[in-house]
DNA sequence: CTTAGCACACTTTTTCTCTTAGTGCTAATT
DNA sequence: AATTAGCACTAAGAGAAAAAGTGTGCTAAG
């Protein structure tokens, strides 16, 4: 493929990117300085090779999902930040009173005010988090409260009701066994060690051992399942600004998209590089495109998303999520 | 207004709240055992009363707000639940392993499946939630997490980074203290109370009582915000399963509406009747219907909602709500 | 290799017509 | 006094046809 062409289609992804309509050679004359009959020659075999499509017969050219790959590749340069944008985030991420995720959160919801996509901030919490505490906290005589926390400071939470046959006493006394016990357990292995190692453990004072021991696997066993819906979305329906949302049944679609936990969940990735998943290749819209990468800092690990349509800034999103990766990384 | 009159308010309401679209005089011939002549005079009788609308000079008749209210102030029976859907609601308010709040976010999260509008669950956490516990939880050498439990159960917590001029171990000491002459506090004063009495507490054992404090003061000043934030959606985007939402405009407003925090509280009320506010009638928008009601369960107190369109099943719902309030209240 | 020229393809917009579902009004009927 | 039949009239919706606009492919010439 000339240089000629190598132009050529960046010229036309990024004319479809920014207008939204199919490229049509006539536009593209005065850029390349000849007829639009020589468009039309380059143009055609773009098309034999597969990086551009038509809608019809006789409409103007639009990127395929190879071509946007082609272009991601090799034709895109990194965009630079504008100087606001720049200091929006600069300002969050200077702020030492944040938490961490926070200001990842923060981050990310300007990012997609900025782009007019939806981004997502997909918290892992990895099965390597330790415990750190737990804690029985009586509410009435019918209710505690187990809390739960981590060494990345995660807390969780659950409100347990009080079987009839023990009482709060045996808990709160039971509990102190299973923290002693428990504390720097990674949270993956924390019911198997209640079962096999605590509960010897507590019935060595406890008559009831059996009923509390079950007790507390109620209070953890919802741990996990919560653990992993930390999701955040940044501006969850700024995608619908972009044109290609014109129709209710697409509306409607992305949007039950981005209510489904389940296939959100999906998105996360342990990549350490920007990774772009045009339309097909991602498996939550083939409608769009998913950019993401994850991060990690000192063990707190997660997933940064950007949704957008596969017409995307793909230039910009990387370069702003290659600022925040690297940002939050040192 | 006579006898027919009502009946036939009532059949128009009814007929488009199923339909949707205009009703015509003819339709109802049969059900009246009159021409369409008498009922074409009855309805304008009505529309001069202002309960009926055109939508266009030669249309068929429309419900104005003013006739859905009169419909459900006078005509509306209350609807029977089917055996089915009770049985739904019966088997997760029966569970009695679940937790209060959880029990209600189910089954508001089924009457938003069988009705197709959607549903909220606005827990007040109110403010004379009192104090029950506060843990400061240390993670590592910069960072505590501030844990605070509630008499209703509720759980929050703040990371807070350590300054650097005070260390850890005066922090719990502080707590310990913070604790004490704290548990049993109305949570709205909780600021107060650790600025004019606890400091004063503080600066007889420890040096740095205005740092300590301050750390303090700024570990509880997020609760309250948090606190009212306790939004819960039992399918947010149901509503847009309704016919009107069949346009772009209306599908990304509504969508925008649900997800402004700030408007979704607004929604609150502390009504102890149910309450329907139609149209313009309610401040979340003008083309739907809000019928809320509050529960009060041993002072844990919170907000039902439901939001459709203005033709919304009102026996349905107000049923359906009752029903749920009934049951919880006891 | 590039370009001018032209026929052709498809979409979009506009215009026009016809049909349909309803109304209001008047005069006759019960 | 209430009901009804009859009729003229209105607006929306569905198609069809025409017109305009955008862009292509191909051929032949530079």
């Amino acid at each position: 493929m000339g240089d000629r062409q190598n132009k050529l289609l960046k010229a036309i992804v990024e004319s479809y990117i920014k207008n939204v309509k199919p490229v049509g050679s006539k536009s593209l004359c005065e850029m390349f300085n000849c007829s639009s009959a020589t468009i039309r020659n380059d143009m055609s075999y773009l098309e034999e090779l597969g990086y551009l499509e038509k809608t019809h017969t006789s409409s103007g050219r639009v990127p395929s999902e190879k071509g946007y790959n082609y272009y991601v590749e090799n034709l895109m340069k990194p965009k630079e930040i504008t100087g606001e944008d720049f200091m929006k985030l600069q300002t969050i991420l200077n702020n030492k009173e944040l938490v961490l995720t926070d200001a990842i959160n923060k981050c990310m919801e300007i990012i997609s005010d900025i782009t007019n996509y939806t981004s997502i901030v997909l918290g892992k919490n990895s099965n390597n988090n330790i415990l750190k505490q737990i804690s029985i906290i009586p509410i009435d005589n019918k209710r505690v409260v187990a809390v739960l926390v981590t060494n990345t400071g995660h807390v969780e939470n659950k409100q347990v009701i009080i079987p009839d046959d023990i009482s709060i006493k045996e808990i709160v006394k039971t509990c102190e066994i299973v923290n002693k016990s428990l504390v720097g357990t990674p949270l993956n292995e924390v019911l198997e060690k209640l079962e096999f190692e605590i509960k010897p453990e507590i019935a060595k004072t406890m008559a009831k051992y059996e009923e509390l021991c079950s007790f507390f696997y109620d209070a953890f066993s919802d741990f996990k399942e919560k653990n992993e819906d930390d999701i955040f979305f940044g501006g969850k329906t700024n995608i619908l600004k972009q044109p290609e949302y014109n129709e209710p049944e697409k509306i409607k679609e992305i949007i039950s998209k981005l209510e489904n936990i389940e296939l959100v969940k999906n998105i996360e990735t342990d990549d350490k590089e920007i990774k772009v998943y045009i339309g097909n290749e991602n498996n939550f819209d083939p409608d769009t495109t998913v950019i993401k990468t994850s991060y990690n800092v000192n063990g707190e690990v997660g997933t940064l998303a950007i949704i957008g349509p596969k017409r995307m800034e793909y230039d910009k999103v990387v370069t702003l999520l290659n600022f925040l990766k690297n940002y939050i990384e040192r």
